[in-house]
RNA sequence: GGGCCGCUAGCUCAAUCGGCAGAGCAAUUGACUCUUAAUCAAUCGGUUCCGAGUUCGAGUCUCGGGCGGCUCACCA
């Protein structure tokens, strides 16, 4: 048998002990006055007065007969501090028999000890939930990345930066939604499970719905059902929700991650710009306190303006070739093989230009940068240049070398529209399974007439791993997808 | 999916050239009424990821499998 089942099976005896003895080890509330950092902070007011606090034990020190723990509760820890003639034997003798990650409700009075550290002196105590499993080691904690994921309980635990993580998750994202509301936009929720998935460029998830005996996809994106609301009289409309992609796992990608997008009618691309670098130095000072972040090693400022630099203008500066000048596939992957540039020879020109942008460009652009007007292949949703009708007015914004920010001046001519999901059916049929399917109800939406519309998408995952300076997307979702563990 | 690396006690890690599988923390017992990585003494704890093979002998070498990390391809 092993340690941890021997383990588990003394605090097993315990439990049934504690029964015996009418104590019940699972209590169903317990009243606390204070939160533990609240006692601390409120020392001077509070000192000698009783109050109630609530945690779990995460260290303890006996020392015959008086024994020092340390509370922990979601505001931070405090310590306690139990004594035989203040408790009486029974109960000093039933404390002592308290184990590390059980819960305990405590009453007494605060103080200082002799080393400065503000405490309770414990004068009564409730269980509140035993434990039955030992928790990580207190030196190193949890490190195995593993175990770190799928138990992520004891990664919030063992690990305070871990948990730091996810309420700075949680503070840009209120206040991306802050930013949103004040800029009259309304957030509305879209169907994730769509008859027809749309609006990137992306294999889905099939499921199967029983009762109407079909087909359904989980959602790649949210556009074409926001740019329906566009249609329908909602002129500023933000969603942010879980999309779903059925592709490879790696240090950007999660199959499900979370995004945001919105519309905002009579806008175009430049209006989006001008709001997507507001919109991120208002994040910085709601969450810092500043526009500025720290990503991998850099400080970045993220007041605007942001460089802007068209797509065109950056591939030249980055590798000296300018796409215009070789204006088919067979002339620029010709140049590009001359450069001595790796890329799969059966790319189409758009996704040679792609491919330049992605590995030369991307990995350059540290500080915040919008790159602009890409090829009109890769932006089926997109609208032209008047000017330039092979590009579109589309931009991707980038920080610390991450996209963070995918916008366009939103295509509504239907006409062109349904060439475009044309086009794309040809390369589909050409094999490349992320191409769009036709949406046949979504033309029909645009022939009824939507305006000029500005769209922008954010990826809110990767947004957050430069806001916290992570280098993987497991390390801002509570529960990364990982492989099932095959049962034996 | 390809390549590289990893998997040893509950946790964090050692183990020389192939030669008795170890430490700290956790746990158990005892001492201890201001400790805080408490201290001190003793004790318990192993399918070395799984399965084959080579060998007198495998944590270590070989092959197959599992899971993870990184990376390439694809994507946001």
């Amino acid at each position: 048998m092993a340690e941890g089942d021997d383990l588990r099976q003394m605090r097993l005896a315990k439990l049934e002990k504690l029964r015996s003895e009418g104590i019940d080890p699972y209590p169903k509330d317990y009243h606390r006055t204070h939160l533990t950092a609240q006692a601390i902070q409120q020392f001077d007011e509070l000192a000698g007065e009783d109050v109630r606090i609530a945690g779990r034990i995460v260290s303890m020190r006996i020392l015959g007969k008086a024994t020092f723990a340390h509370i922990a509760d979601g505001s931070g820890r405090i310590q306690i501090y139990a004594r035989k003639d203040v408790l009486g034997e029974e109960q000093y003798d039933d404390f002592r028999t308290l184990d590390i990650g059980d819960f305990i409700g405590v009453s007494g009075s605060l103080f200082r000890t002799k080393a400065g550290e503000i405490t309770i002196e414990t004068k009564g105590y409730t269980l509140l939930a035993k434990s039955l499993r030992p928790l990580p080691e207190k030196w190193h904690g949890l490190v195995d990345v593993e175990k770190r994921y799928r138990q992520r309980y004891l990664d919030l635990i063992a690990n305070p930066d871990v948990r730091k993580i996810f309420e700075v998750r949680s503070a840009v994202i209120e206040a991306m939604r802050t930013f949103m509301r004040e800029r009259g936009f309304i957030e509305v929720e879209t169907p994730a499970l769509q008859p027809l998935y749309g609006g990137a460029a992306a294999r889905p998830f099939e499921t199967y719905h029983q009762a109407l005996d079909r087909t359904l996809y989980l959602r790649i994106a949210t556009e074409l059902y926001l740019k329906r609301l566009i249609v329908g009289g909602f002129e500023k409309v933000f969603e942010i929700g879980k999309n779903f992609r059925n592709e490879g796992i790696s240090i950007k990608h999660n199959p499900e991650f979370t995004a945001m997008e919105s519309y905002e009618a009579y806008a175009d691309y430049i209006d989006v710009m001008e709001m997507v670098e507001q919109m991120m130095a208002f994040m910085a000072r709601m969450v810092f306190g500043k526009e500025e972040i720290t990503y991998k090693g850099q400080t970045m400022r993220l007041t605007p303006p942001w460089r802007r630099i068209t797509m065109r203008q950056a591939i030249i500066e980055a590798t000296g070739i300018d796409f215009r000048q070789y204006p088919d596939q067979q002339t620029l992957s010709a140049k590009m093989a001359e450069a001595g540039m790796k890329f799969d020879p059966a790319l189409s020109r758009a996704k040679l230009i792609d491919h330049m942008v992605s590995t030369y460009v991307e990995p350059k652009l540290i500080e915040p940068t919008f790159v602009m007007d890409f090829p009109v292949e890769v932006s089926p949703l997109a609208k032209r240049k008047t000017d330039e009708p092979d590009l579109v007015e589309r931009f991707e914004g980038y920080i610390g070398g991450m996209e963070i920010a995918n916008a366009f001046t939103e295509l509504n001519d239907p006409i062109d529209q349904r060439e475009r999901f044309v086009k794309q059916l040809e390369e589909r049929a050409a094999g490349d399974e992320e191409a769009h399917v036709m949406d046949e109800d979504y033309v029909i939406a645009l022939e009824h007439g939507m305006p000029p519309t500005g769209g922008l998408g954010i990826g809110i995952d990767r947004l957050v791993m430069v806001f916290t300076d992570q280098q993987s997307i497991r390390e801002v979702i509570l529960f990364p997808q990982l492989r099932t563990r095959r049962e034996e």
